[in-house]
DNA sequence: TCGACTCGCACCTTTGAAAAGA
DNA sequence: ATCTTTTCAAAGGTGCGAGTCG
């Protein structure tokens, strides 16, 4: 929570200059959050809040709404680090994810204009400290951070354009720098975090749709650190990134021939050392001596040989024989023409740029080492929850939606490949024995995203749906979640660790496409799981809102939840709930009755616009600050999971194709009343983050005005949302990440604004 | 003393402009 | 003259390791 009040040094530093420009320009926007922390409290409200708010019938709306899916295409790649442990460097400067996040989307209208977000929220409110080859909680987390939100360059773009390509956010940056003015998402070292990605329909140019997609992939959960603390993940890093090719062990830079550079240079060192002492005695005395050059020699014959293998895992890197186990890639359309005339798939084209064929190396790898694996895959990554702590505490993540419907695994692009799917069942139950779930009982999800993006004020755009009133705000919200995915992070006993059969099966297709294409270079990240056929990952589905009409819930979705709201289990992390739940069950649709203000985003249209008339544009929209003016999120949508999963529960047949998936699912039963989440749960509040009304910003005026729900949220009710100037000259849009404050932070006084500062990273 | 962090290094990939060729 | 392909240098991404800081 480094609320701008909190951290004044964010605000009145230099690096805040042009966040404060813009903040200056820009009237206060309204951002609705999403769902915001699910919220055991938010039971309490009102069924009327929670339902949701009438909508105009939106034909064109209703089937994207009902049917958005996400895959992650990489996502053996991610399951292999998780494996082990993900960890992401992170600099002041800022560093890119790796392995990056390499999506898929699906099921939206291709008329319509989508925005699609990347935010990165805490799983727990713990701090971690790698020991005895694990990672172990240690204390309480720093304070809260600003969130920003990465806005992936090509939004606002039609769900035809999304569709067509491999979306990749591996442009976003992490940074520990709390007065980072690049736009990178700063994250506090050695915690844990959460990606989650967001799809946000834009009725029109001017109008943010009610459409709200929420997409948590547990296998990409990860530890930030300054430094790889698992020599396991580094090896990962270095055979799966091609940017770390020179490390490798038969690179120039691998540490054989790093410590053959080193013997040279001492040897010259020695010899100009003989030479000024006129020492008779040669360099070959000189080794044989019991010096330091001795030891380095002796320690360079140890590098020469192969690496050992660490004991407590399978991992050896002589067995890693990447190249052979090539993925398949899927070839994306990325011709320069595209982009010159486009400039929108930057990011796609330059991840389909990077091809290397070490992700599949390393899914080969992990192959390998698997069955010598004497624990599971997920072991020595995130420690379970220290006795003594309890658990840990309640994921930030959105919360599971209350019913799961199964997603249908998206065909492959590459029918023949013969990879099957990864079964969802590898991932042990995250809800029933997650020791974050009890924590989360006792701290509510600290970060709820609620991206709230109520309809702008009525423009003249021909748009079915008419402004809503912030307190009926017609966006709906949709957790999805990939049941593949599901961390095993969460466990109880074994954080981060996972069934070995789950590691095999997702390893196995990487496999199976090698030996089909052995020489399919990758994409973007080697994990080469972003070939198609490496799209395992089914479909977690949070719950999918249908933004609007509640009068016409999509088929496969129960009606819109109402309290009171129980949560799945994981306070705050819906990846961790999912787990647990059955494919079938994963679907989940809650209503959005976000009160939030309305966004107002002048220039959403794709392309085009002159960066001058999009900034000229931004100062007039108005981005509410929904957590100023609202203590608490006004929509509990997050908090309506539990309820809607409840429900959905007892709706499942409604989903038929869910019931097909599920046969295969091995996700034990749910026991909603064990969950912690249940209880009431303690906001987690830093003891520096105090909410003060009086601080915060005032409501939109052009906002219908908006009754705050009483106290009834918990703390990281919503955030402020602030957006970034695209530093990308070809991007027609003039933001590109949004900032989020934290309402019971001290927000702004001035609410969310647009950071307009230039940042090298889109 | 130790853990966490910063910085510079070498190696590598990516990118785009310039040059060469068709 | 135009388009395509190739070449090359700059920019930037990596992990490593030494040094610094608290």
């Amino acid at each position: 929570m480094l609320s701008v009040e909190m951290f004044p040094s964010l605000a009145l530093g230099p690096q805040r200059i042009g966040d404060c420009f813009y903040r200056e320009r820009e009237p206060p926007a309204h951002l609705p959050l999403f769902p915001p922390t699910c919220d055991v409290a938010a039971a309490a409200l009102p069924p009327r809040l929670l339902a949701p708010p009438p909508v105009p019938s939106e034909p064109t709306s209703k089937t994207q709404k009902d049917e958005v899916k996400m895959e992650l295409e990489n996502s053996s790649l991610w399951k292999q680090f998780s494996s082990v442990g993900t960890e992401m460097i992170i600099t002041k400067k800022g560093r890119r994810m790796f392995p990056g996040l390499r999506l898929k989307l699906s099921g939206l209208n291709p008329s319509l204009r989508y925005i699609l977000l990347l935010d990165i929220v805490p799983v727990d409110n713990s701090r971690y400290r790698f020991q005895g080859g694990s990672w172990q909680a240690v204390g309480g987390a720093e304070a809260r951070l600003p969130d920003r939100v990465f806005i992936h360059p090509d939004s606002p773009a039609t769900g035809a354009h999304w569709q067509s390509r491999t979306i990749s956010f591996h442009y976003a940056k992490l940074t520990n720098n709390t007065l980072d003015a690049q736009g990178h998402i700063i994250l506090h070292s050695l915690h844990r975090y959460q990606p989650r990605l967001h799809v946000i329909e834009a009725r029109d140019v001017l109008r943010w749709g009610g459409g709200q997609h929420s997409f948590v992939f547990p296998e990409t959960q990860f530890i930030t650190v300054t430094a790889y603390q698992n020599n396991k993940i580094t090896e990962l890093k270095i055979n799966s990134n091609p940017f770390a090719k020179g490390f490798r062990e038969d690179g120039m830079n691998s540490k054989k021939q790093r410590d053959a550079r080193q013997k040279r240079k001492i040897s010259i060192l020695t010899e100009t050392l003989d030479i000024v002492n006129c020492d008779p005695c040669d360099s070959t005395e000189l080794l044989q001596q019991p010096t330091d050059t001795n030891t380095d020699l002796q320690a360079l014959a140890l590098a020469s040989l192969p690496p050992l293998s660490d004991p407590s895992c399978g991992f050896r890197p002589e067995e890693a024989s990447y190249q052979d186990t090539l993925v398949p890639e899927q070839p994306l359309d990325l011709g320069q023409a595209f982009m010159a005339s486009q400039m929108t798939d930057i990011s796609i084209t330059m991840a389909g740029g990077m091809q290397d064929t070490a992700g599949s190396e390393v899914a080969n790898n992990m192959i390998e080492r698997s069955d010598t694996m004497a624990e599971p895959t997920f072991t020595s990554g995130f420690p379970a929850a220290p006795p003594s702590s309890s658990s840990f505490p309640p994921a930030p993540l959105p919360q599971p939606s209350s019913s799961f419907s199964s997603l249908p695994v998206p065909a492959s692009s590459d029918a023949s490949d013969p990879r099957p799917s990864i079964p969802p069942i590898d991932y042990p139950s995250l809800l029933s024995s997650s020791p974050a779930l009890s924590v989360a009982a006792t701290t509510p999800s600290l970060q709820q995203t609620s991206f709230t993006f109520p309809t702008p004020p009525p423009s003249n755009s021909s748009s079915p749906q008419p402004l809503l009133p912030s307190s009926s705000s017609p966006s709906s919200n949709t957790y999805h979640t990939i049941p593949e995915t599901i961390s095993p992070h969460v466990q109880p006993d074994a954080p981060f660790s996972a069934p070995s059969s789950a590691c095999q099966s997702g390893l196995q297709v990487p496999a199976h496409s090698l030996l089909s294409q052995p020489n399919q270079p990758l994409q973007g990240e080697p994990g080469g799981n972003n070939s198609p056929s490496d799209q395992s990952t089914v479909a977690f589905i949070y719950p999918n809102v249908p933004p609007t009409n509640p009068a016409h819930p999509p088929q496969n979705q129960p009606a819109a939840p109402t309290p009171p709201c129980s949560l799945p289990a994981h306070g705050a992390s819906t990846s961790f709930a999912f787990p647990s739940v059955p494919p079938h069950m994963q679907n989940l649709s809650f209503p959005n009755v976000s009160p939030s203000p309305a966004l107002h985003l002048p220039n959403l249209t794709h392309q085009a616009q002159p960066p001058s008339l999009a900034a000229a544009a931004f100062p007039t929209s108005s981005f509410s600050h929904p957590s100023s003016s609202l203590p608490h999120p006004p929509f509990q949508a997050s908090s309506c999971l539990a309820s809607s999963f409840q429900q959905s529960a007892g709706t499942l047949p409604q989903n038929p194709s869910s019931s097909s998936s599920a046969s295969s699912s091995s996700y034990p039963p749910v026991e909603l009343g064990a969950i912690p989440q249940f209880n009431p749960a303690l906001p987690y509040r830093p003891e520096m983050v105090l909410h003060h009304p009086s601080l915060l910003p005032q409501l939109d005026p052009s906002l219908p005005s908006s009754t705050p729900p009483p106290a009834l949220y918990p703390a990281f009710p919503s955030y402020p949302l602030r957006l970034c100037q695209d530093p990308h000259p070809s991007l027609s849009i003039p933001f590109r990440h949004l900032y989020r404050q934290h309402q019971h932070g001290h927000p702004h006084p001035q609410g969310s604004y647009l950071d307009m500062g230039t940042r090298a990273v889109f």
